[in-house]
DNA sequence: TTTTGAGTCCTTTTT
DNA sequence: GGACTCAAAA
């Protein structure tokens, strides 16, 4: 027992940390201790007895919460926590399925597709279908198919209302089918299958319900529908009605005995962020609701930020209609004013940020305890630029992630290819890469063949005739010559894969080929690296799987570190240790803090983004967004915008964020004179030809027409302008119509009266 | 078959 | 501004 655990806790943390094993709703606010909690929570069963490491089940939705978890309980107790179920949900399915795979109908070695992999597949499905894919766009079908895996929903399950949903249900089921023949998982199948998995085999539900006394779950408020059937199916509390949607109620309480263990869940309403991808607030009050929660325990203490901060935050929030409803107080000081900064364009914000950086350096801020936010990856770029050419060190999270670069995924795909030469995607994207004279027309007939067979497209090889299937076979023969190496050390495999492939070759010839030459080397790095990590989980062996099979304990490395790059694909970032500024999405700031906040573009169609102001749903998530943004901060935090901004090679022009007028005027300190909402607009009058500099206010103006202006529509009714392009007869304007939506209008049809 | 160049669409956020 | 697609030329 460790005395002090408890030592530091509030009242209200303490309650929750040593609450009796009954299923709990923690509501934490931003920075009032939530993680402490939960791992406070586990130290304190585990150290008193009440729990044993192994009985503990802890999930959470990213790799750098998980991390933090294992970290942080490792030096409270002095236990291993190597091997405890510690993870993400798609980690810890992950980890069920690979040690039942048979029992799943998976091979033992399945690959996992990322989001690129995916859509690739898709495109290849349905080209082999003859899918014209203008009518069926990849994209949104991927999205279709996972929405519908979220929802816990097989092809057989979608209620389908109307043709063109009727064949997308096909294509999913088409999808599926190829996914099974390829030995491939994406991310939503992870999930989706491991909960079949439970749900069909009682013994191993048993077993896992049996162990898993205490299921602590991070971010709640995040879980989709899949999820929390998962988290139901763990603990032991019956599914209602299984057919989908369906409400429960007739099963409201447990029919099986309690045999199994309790949730613990801590989550924030206020932080749901994650509603596009089919997150479900709603989970709160279901889980409140379904497991009769006794002991529902708000923390509404901030130990993070000043109160001028915190002051801000809940006023932003209290704009959003449906809340639990909590206001987070603190006992800090008021702090510093929130600083509010106007800049004429991204590139004048960029390099005020830069000089505020500078400054702040002066003053002895550690740059690694700056922040610099941005609400879309798109909006790095320009404040990357300014970062480097003022030499300051700086450090981007997200964007393009070491996994995802082109050199690294054709790496991988032979790597994959040696372990599962089943394994189209990865076939498909390196036969002929680097180069080796097999184009589409053998890749077509290649098709042909695996289709006619029912085979994989390597199996299918030595079907196809001609001087194609020598090129084929030549490439079948590379891909043999590699295998060997599967018995070779994981980072030295890596060095022969891509030595042999051809790859290295390939890019010392090209122009623009020395940085992915480096990270092709970073690659082995990252597999040495990889196989000395201590923290890594051993392949599970409890229920005797995954004994006396052909695979040998290094392919095992392989498909462990096959794995961790497209589950933990942004985890690998160099430079780690430098006090580097560092740069993200408010994304992926969630659950992190700061002493100096930047958060830029604050900007109406950048923040909130356009695309979910029209519905008031999508506006409530945007305004959580910056709830989580504004409570990043410690001590000081800076609200920039731009009057212009360069977005997919057009001058766009913005109004000020709606979230800043939404911070009561005495909270914020104008570095730039305050101008008048719609009034500081330059004129773009002159038929909206974007200017280099524009000039603020003044000037003559063209029909009573400008960026901010009112104005009316017959049709459409009020509005403001919000945008525009082109000039003379070609002039658009963009026209943000509230209820009636943001419209685009050509100036020379719509009759537009200036109000 | 491969390479190159013009043209198109894009962009919200992540495991 | 860039990644990607598709067409024409080598």
């Amino acid at each position: 027992m460790t005395p002090h655990l408890l030592d530091k806790l509030n009242p209200e943390q303490l309650a929750a940390v040593t609450l009796p094993a009954q299923h709990a709703l923690i509501l934490a606010g931003a920075g009032s201790g939530k993680t402490r909690v939960l791992i406070t929570r586990i130290a304190w069963l585990i150290s008193t007895n009440q729990a044993t490491p192994q009985g503990i089940l802890a999930v959470t939705f990213t790799n750098k919460a998980a991390k933090e978890m294992l970290t942080r309980l490792s030096a409270m107790l002095p236990i291993n926590v190597r091997g405890m179920w510690i993870g993400t949900f798609h980690g810890l399915c992950n980890r069920m399925l690979r040690a039942h795979h048979r029992d799943a109908g998976l091979p033992q070695l399945f690959q996992i597709l990322d989001t690129a992999d995916q859509q690739a597949a898709i495109k290849r499905l349905l080209k082999a279908l003859n899918v014209d894919d203008e009518k069926f766009p990849p994209r949104e079908l991927q999205h279709f198919i996972n929405a519908q895996k979220e929802q816990g929903l097989r092809p057989a399950a979608v209620e389908a209302w109307d043709d063109y949903t009727r064949r997308r249900v096909e294509l999913y089921a088409a999808y599926e089918q190829q996914c099974q023949r390829e030995g491939v998982v994406d991310f939503a199948e992870l999930l989706l299958r491991c909960y079949e998995l439970l749900e069909r085999n009682e013994p191993l539900r048993r077993h896992y319900q049996a162990r898993f006394r205490h299921i602590l779950v991070d971010e709640f408020q995040d879980t989709n529908v899949l999820q929390y059937r998962w988290l139901k199916l763990l603990a032991g509390h019956a599914e209602g009605g299984r057919a989908a949607g369906l409400p429960q109620g007739a099963a409201s309480h447990d029919p099986e005995p309690r045999s199994s263990g309790c949730i613990f869940a801590v989550g924030d309403d206020d932080q749901s962020i994650y509603g596009f991808r089919g997150a479900e607030v709603g989970n709160m009050r279901d889980f409140e609701r379904e497991f009769e929660v006794a002991n529902i325990i708000r923390l509404e203490q901030n130990y993070r930020s000043h109160g001028n901060i915190l002051d801000a935050a809940n006023a932003i929030i209290k704009h959003n209609e449906r809340r639990l409803g909590k206001n987070l107080w603190t006992d800090a000081g008021a702090g510093e004013p929130i600083r509010v900064f106007e800049a004429f364009s991204d590139g004048d914000e960029a390099r005020w940020i830069v000089e505020e950086v500078r400054a702040l350096s002066r003053d002895g801020h550690t740059r690694r305890e700056i922040a610099l936010l941005y609400r879309s990856n798109a909006q790095s770029r320009i404040l990357e630029h300014a970062l480097f050419s003022a030499g300051i060190p700086y450090r981007v999270y997200g964007g393009l992630r070491f996994f995802e670069r082109q050199e690294i995924k054709h790496a991988l795909a032979y790597l994959r290819l040696i372990a599962n030469s089943d394994d189209d995607t990865a076939f498909a994207r390196v036969v002929n890469f680097p180069a080796r004279g097999i184009g589409a027309r053998s890749i077509e007939q290649l098709q042909d063949a695996a289709r006619a067979a029912g085979s994989s497209l390597f199996a299918a090889i030595p079907q196809v005739p001609g001087k194609a299937g020598a090129s084929l076979a030549a490439f079948a023969a590379l891909i043999d010559k590699m295998r060997p190496a599967m018995d070779l050390p994981l980072p030295e495999l890596v060095e022969h894969v891509v030595e042999l492939s051809g790859l290295r070759q390939h890019y010392q010839n090209e122009k623009e080929g020395q940085e992915r030459l480096a990270n092709l080397d970073e690659l082995v790095n990252a597999a040495t690296s990889f196989v000395a990590e201590e923290g890594r989980e051993l392949p599970e062996s409890e229920d005797g799987e995954a004994t006396g099979e052909p695979t040998g304990e290094l392919s095992a490395d392989l498909a462990a570190f096959l794995t961790h790059a497209a589950l933990e694909a942004g985890e690998h970032q160099a430079g780690e240790g430098d006090d580097a500024l560092q740069l993200m999405t408010v994304h992926s700031a969630k659950g992190l803090e700061f002493n100096v906040v930047f958060m830029s573009g604050m900007e109406e169609g950048l923040f909130p983004h356009e695309n979910s102001i029209l519905e008031a749903k999508g506006l409530e998530e945007e305004r959580r967004l910056m709830y989580v943004a504004v409570t990043r901060a410690r001590q000081r935090l800076y609200l920039s915008f731009a009057q212009t901004r360069m977005l997919h090679g057009q001058t766009r022009y913005g109004l000020s964020s709606r979230f800043i007028d939404e911070i009561p005027g005495e909270l914020l300190k104008w570095l730039t004179p305050k101008a008048k909402k719609g009034g500081y607009a330059y004129e773009a009058a002159d038929a909206f030809t974007p200017s280099p500099r524009p000039r603020a206010g003044g000037g003559g103006e063209r029909g009573g027409l400008r960026v901010g202006q009112s104005v009316a529509h017959a049709k459409f009714g009020q509005g403001v302008i919000v945008n525009a392009e082109g000039s003379g007869s070609d002039a658009r304007v963009q026209v943000n119509f509230g209820p009636a939506g943001m419209k685009w209008l050509a100036l020379s049809v719509a009759k537009l009266e200036a109000l």
